[in-house]
DNA sequence: TGACAACCTATTGTATACAAACTGGCAACG
DNA sequence: CGTTGCCAGTTTGTATACAATAGGTTGTCA
């Protein structure tokens, strides 16, 4: 879909993840409409998914700010992730068939390549990640599952982590992949969950010990 | 607000829980803007609304449809519920104070109140229960946990099982309420986490029991 | 009869004009 | 000096017209 309003849609998203849109800003429809060179309408559609996906929040007489993530919001964000990320391996454990698991293993050798690159490729990292976990969550066939920890917005944050993130603790990602898949393989849900929840945490931490 | 987007949500939402909208049915943005005396404009603000709160679905070419719950959707609904709730009164076991608690206790009086009434009245019930839960996540105080459950379309599945409870049903939930009090008037993070658990399994079994 | 293509209709997407609501400041008044 | 009310400007909300596109239907040809 080439639609005005996703376009519109990607395009502010990039403003506020990019920075170019500080924290607080307001966003009137009008300037993000000449912006995006199209009119209020498409705009207004992505602004509203923005704010569903807490991009942006509103004030009391509906005008749209570009959302101010505290410390205790990215914390929270990451406990919540957690959970439903570890939920979803529960249940893929005994969803995964073969050729599920075999897209999986090839998924997370690009992830490896992309950290083993003399200088490590942090746009393969991101998008290589990316595929992993949302593999995982459509095996957990769970639409509402889905749709939840997409609002969850991981994006800013897994890239904010990467762009400081050592080569050893992308290693340390491509690892804990390995025994998620170990898992997988073995069909066992209590592992799955256990290697997903401890993967989570772990990037929080890394993540704390950055920017927080 | 009564604005004309708010208006067109809350009766295209109530057609869908009434029935009168039957699962699979197609809704058309004109046929809406009809029905709710408006322009297609509000009515298709409602319609994004409604799609991320999961209560239609879209065809590839963006036709709308009535969401049709499988069973699976909804034992998956009352799982991630009672996952996020658990964590709400969890996190609300450190943050209520002693209005917030004499709050609670004032709304569980209101439900017990309709729940002992010679015929239980139902609407003063779901009307109670709803303030007490909305309470209960209001202390949790992470308003992507409240937004996070907002989306999980509670008040259908709670009607739906509400409508069939006998009166001891109805007792239990005040009952596993007054259970919680006592964990928040203790401050006891683990045994909120552990009543609400078990307060939305019941009532996913109950569901289960009457309607399928 | 069956496949396919052209057309027609139904439905959604976008732009624009106008209406309503809110903001901020200024002035009149107590 | 503070408060209240109002006015101008800004921003969002709604209606409507038109464009684009998907789906279905009909008619033709093999």
């Amino acid at each position: 879909m080439t639609r005005a309003a996703d376009r519109a849609y990607a395009e502010i998203r990039s403003l506020i993840l990019s920075g170019d849109a500080a924290p607080g800003t307001q966003l009137t429809e009008e300037q993000l409409a000449d912006i995006c060179g199209v009119s209020r309408t498409p705009v207004r559609d992505a602004l509203r998914r923005l704010e569903a996906e807490l991009y942006i929040v509103r004030s009391g007489s509906q005008r749209a700010f570009v959302a101010d993530w505290s410390h205790e919001d990215v914390d929270e964000m990451f406990t919540l992730r957690g959970m439903l990320e570890a939920h979803a391996a529960r249940r893929a454990a005994s969803r995964f068939d073969a050729d599920g698991l075999a897209a999986l293993r090839t998924c997370n050798a690009a992830l490896e390549m992309a950290v083993r690159a003399t200088e490590p490729d942090i746009p393969a990292f991101l998008a290589s990640n990316r595929e992993f976990h949302r593999r995982i969550v459509d095996a957990a066939q769970s639409p509402r599952l889905a749709a939840t920890l997409a609002t969850l917005v991981e994006q800013p944050v897994v890239r904010r982590t990467a762009m400081h993130y050592g080569r050893d603790q992308l290693a340390r990602s491509a690892s804990e992949h390995r025994e998620l898949i170990l898992a997988f393989e073995a069909r066992d849900a209590d592992w799955a969950h256990a290697v997903m929840t401890g993967h989570i945490r772990r990037a929080f931490h890394a993540f704390r010990g950055v920017a927080g």
